[in-house]
DNA sequence: ATCATAAGTCAAGCAACATTGACATTATGG
DNA sequence: CCATAATGTCAATGTTGCTTGACTTATGAT
C-alpha cells in the first residue's frame, strides 16, 4: 500500500513525533508507515482518517 | 470496530467459504471477522471493499 | 564548533492478524 | 428422519503491527 502521510503531516508542519502523539502510537510506528515498511492496522488507519478529515481511501491506496 | 460483512455477504447468497475464496484468506479469518473476534488488516480491509464496490468506511464503522 | 531536533533504522519482545486441522452445533433439504 | 452444508470455536503455529531503547546521520541555530 501506498500512502500520503508524509506529504499531509509536511503540509501542517508536524514532525514524526508529533503526528505519534496525535495518534497515539510511537514515532517508529509512523515512521514505518511512512518509509512504506509495513501497513497500519484497520484502527489506525481510521484514526489517521480522521485527524487528517479524510477517507481512507484518500490517504492509502493500493500500489507497491 | 463493527462490520456489516454478514448482512452483504447474505444478500449475495454467498456462504463464509465462498467469501473466504474470493478474499484468499481462510474461512475461519471470515468468520472471526463477521463475529467480531478481530478487525481485518488494511490489505485485507481493501480487498473487502472492493469485492463489493463500497468504500472501507461504508463496510467498517468505529465501536465496541 | 556545538547543541538540539528531525529522521531513518535495528533488535528484541509482545500483541494482533491469519493459517491449518479438528470438532461440535445448528440449519436446510431430500 | 437423515445427510450434508454452514457456522462457530478451539489449539497450535506463523506472520505482521507496534512497542521501547538505542544508535546514526543530517540539518539548522546560535
Amino acid at each position: 500500500m501506498k500512502n500520503r502521510l508524509k506529504v499531509l503531516r509536511a503540509e501542517r508542519g508536524w514532525s514524526q513525533q508529533d503526528l505519534a502523539e496525535r495518534l497515539e502510537v510511537s514515532r517508529q510506528s509512523v515512521n514505518a508507515i511512512e518509509t512504506g515498511r509495513y501497513d497500519p492496522s484497520l484502527p489506525l488507519a481510521f484514526r489517521i482518517a480522521d485527524l487528517f478529515g479524510m477517507t481512507i481511501e484518500e490517504i492509502f491506496q493500493r500500489g507497491e
